[in-house]
This record gives structure tokens, C-alpha cells and sequence, in this order.
DNA sequence: GCCCCATTCAAATGACTGTTTGACGCCGAG
DNA sequence: CTCGGCGTCAAACAGTCATTTGAATGGGGC
């Protein structure tokens, strides 16, 4: 039901995916997630996401179901791709160290996706900052699937677990959810007040340069 | 209503401060603060603040100004005192070491206060909820001081700077943007991520031992 | 004893919200 | 050509919101 006023050209179109999706239902995502990202999921009305999209008011209803429904697809999606990601990270990292890799490349597998992705010429900069404000101003069904799903994270705390057997599982835990914190900081107002700080000493565009500052700094509290 | 008989006894009262608050003001204070800081700031009404706090609607705008206004009493009320707080912690460093306190001290000094207050039966638990969700969900105005006002931090980067000459000092300001990223992490949405992973290992309650955690981490990510 | 002023109160105001409605257009199948 | 239905549209709906209003209250200063 998703799409049928799409097919004009629908055997011609390049980039069309498995699920072929309506023009109008993916202006209103992209629409929606940079909206979001910019300036909080409260402060944006239907009428401003519709806005930006360029299409009716309705659509968001119609396609959707809900507000919340479009901001939980949304959500879905980036944290479906970025948890994908740090997986495959991870797993290639096992492959090359035969099931054992080194902290440091745990870390970088926690760590590299979202800084790759925050590349200021990259399109999914807003994705990253999407999901950032997801974990603090998210609707209570994300909360919900933050909460409780963390299956995800797992294996990484399994794989520190492994690169560190002297460590108790609670440290790792915790040292764990230190690195996490120092990911879901990367606000943009938050390089903001530090650029201010630093008095501009500081640039974010370098994103390589900020994933080898945030591995040296996790790698060394890891081996504490 | 409640009572504007406040001031029978306006000279006994022995906890009133030098500008005295009246019992209405005072508990919209408190109402406020604990509802945002449970509830998030969007999800909290005016309506909501006064039927906690029983007092009439026109409370908040006849003391306040507006909502937002209250907002940024409460705000600028905390903030003001953790900033003191730290100061101070960090002032007595630097008089037990000649004016150069090692790194540790200079992270407890900054780790401290907030851990403090945290402690379960700290009837500030919820203030510093409120700061560290002001963060990522204030108004403008709030943003606008957390972005520009960083002179409370500059005394700490120079300390770090000085406990650490060899760093260079975007080193310096980047791992402690790294060491406030660990405490703003610490939301109760957090802790229930983290209980869920460790399947109960991590027990919040004891903000001692986290404070130590803490400290262990961001100790070795300085010297690294 | 009387007035003034700060405070509190119930009620209303107006703006904005997400959502629903029913008509309309338009494409492809039969 | 005709019909079915999907997608789009403007308009309306119902609810909530922060804020304002003007009257009522009650105590302190004279």
C-alpha cells in the first residue's frame, strides 16, 4: 500500500530499493530525520516536517500512522544500520585475531561507525546526531527498546571480557559504559561549548583525528 | 491560597534566606525541578507543576514570569552551585599541592560534587538530574549559557594543562570533554541500559565505588 | 478601624498541536 | 471506455498548552 502512484518509471529508476518507496514517504523521512536531529523531537510540529518535505499535511498520518510511529521508523532504521555496522567491525576484528582481538580494536568497532559517519561531508552526519538525541528526548517506546534491547552490546562486552580476563565483569561493564558516554557526547552543542573553551584550538571536522584522541583515551582507561 | 499567612512568624522562621521566599515560590521550586527532571522539560505543563506543588495556575507566571523563566531559575540556581561546589574542591587541591595538583585530584574535584549529590538518599539526587538533562533538553536561553559560559572550566583545564605540560593543549581540552561526556552519561536511563547488560552486576547505589570507576578511567585516559 | 498592596483564585483567551474527514484526481486493470 | 482505489488535498476537529484577566482575600502600616 506503501507505494503505487510511484510506478511512472519504476523499472528505470537506479537507485530504488527492494522495498520500492513512494517519493513523497521518503521525503517525509529525510525531512523528518534532519528536523529532528537540528532541533529536537518536541520543538518540530507535523506542519514543519510536511513543510520542509514540500508535501501535504496529512501524509505524515497517512503513511505512518502517527508522529511517534514516523519518529520510531526512523529511529528503527539508523540503530538497525548502526548496530549492523559495530558488528560487522567487531567481526571482521575476531576474523583477523582469531576469535581474540586486542581492546583497542573492540573499541574501535564501538567507536569508528558513528565517527565515520559524522565525516562532515558525509549524508549520514544527521543520522548520527539523530541517534544521539534519541537516547535523551526520545519518545517512551524508543526509551523502551533502549532500555531493554541490548543484545547488541553483548558481544562487545563479551569480547572485552575475553581481551581482559583479569578484569571483573563489572569493571568491564562500567568501562564500557564510560566509552559509551564518551560516543553519545559528540552533540553538536557540545563541540560548541568546547570550541569555545579551546578558543577554536579544537576542530570536530577532524573526525580521524577525534576517533584516535577517543581510542587512545578509552584504550588507556581499558588497560588501567 | 495555600497560605499568604506566611508571615505570621516571618522573624522566627530560621531556615529563610536573605531574601525570603515565599511558601508558594519555594514550592513551585521544588515541584518544578523534580517533575522536569524526572519527566523531561516538554513533558511537564505548568498545570502539571502546580497541581504538584498545590497551588494555583497563576503561580508560575505571577512569581516566574513564564515558564521558561522558571526554567532558567532552576537552572541557573544548580548550575551555579555545582560550579561553586567543584570550584571550591578544586581550590583546596591546589592548596594541599603548592598550586599543582596531580590529575586525579583535579578529575575528583570535577567528579566529585555531581557523584555526591547523586548518592540515593541526597535529597539533590534529583538536582543533578536536572542539570545533566538541561543539558541536552534546555531552552534556547540555557543552551545559549551552557555553549558560551565555560569560564568554571578553564580553571580546570589549566590545572590539567600544568599536572601535564607535556600534553599539548588540545589534548588537554579534548580528554576533558571526554571526562564530561562519562558524567553526563549519567542518567537513570543510562544505569537501567547498563543494569539490563550486566543483568543486575552494576549497582548504581553506590556512588562511591562508581566515583572511584570513574576516576580509575579517566585518570589513565589523562596519563596515556 | 481603614486602606493598600501583595498574593491567590477561577475562568477565559488565543495559539498551536496531532489527527481525521471527505472530496478530488489520476493511473492502470479489465 | 469505465471502474476501483491509492494518494493527495484543503479544511475542520478536538484537545492541550502557556498566559492573561479581573475579582477576591487577608494581613501590615497608619
Amino acid at each position: 500500500m506503501s507505494e503505487s502512484a510511484v510506478p511512472p518509471a519504476p523499472d528505470i529508476d537506479p537507485d530504488r530499493d527492494p522495498e520500492r518507496e513512494a517519493a513523497t514517504k521518503a521525503q517525509v523521512l529525510a525531512a523528518a530525520e534532519r528536523l529532528f536531529a537540528l532541533h529536537g523531537f518536541q520543538n518540530v510540529s507535523v506542519r514543519d516536517i510536511t513543510a520542509e518535505a514540500g508535501v501535504n499535511l496529512a501524509s505524515v498520518n497517512y503513511h505512518f500512522g502517527s508522529k511517534d510511529a514516523l519518529l520510531f521508523e526512523i529511529f528503527r532504521r539508523r540503530t538497525a544500520e548502526l548496530n549492523r555496522e559495530r558488528a560487522r567491525m567487531l567481526h571482521e576484528a575476531d576474523d583477523r585475531h582469531g576469535g581474540k582481538p586486542p581492546v583497542r580494536e573492540i573499541l574501535q568497532a564501538l567507536f569508528e561507525p558513528p565517527m565515520r559517519w559524522s565525516k562532515p561531508d558525509s549524508e549520514r552526519r544527521i543520522s548520527v546526531q539523530f541517534i544521539i538525541r534519541a537516547r535523551s528526548e526520545g519518545t517512551e517506546a524508543m526509551r523502551e527498546v533502549l532500555r531493554t534491547d541490548v543484545s547488541h552490546l553483548r558481544r562487545f562486552a563479551d569480547a572485552l571480557m575475553a581481551a581482559r580476563p583479569e578484569l571483573a565483569p563489572e569493571d568491564v561493564y562500567w568501562r564500557l559504559h564510560f566509552c559509551l558516554g564518551m560516543v553519545h557526547n559528540n552533540r553538536f552543542a557540545e563541540f560548541d561549548r568546547l570550541h569555545t573553551l579551546s578558543d577554536g584550538l579544537t576542530r570536530e571536522s577532524d573526525t580521524d583525528a577525534l576517533l584516535r584522541r577517543m581510542l587512545d583515551f578509552a584504550e588507556a582507561g581499558f588497560l588501567a
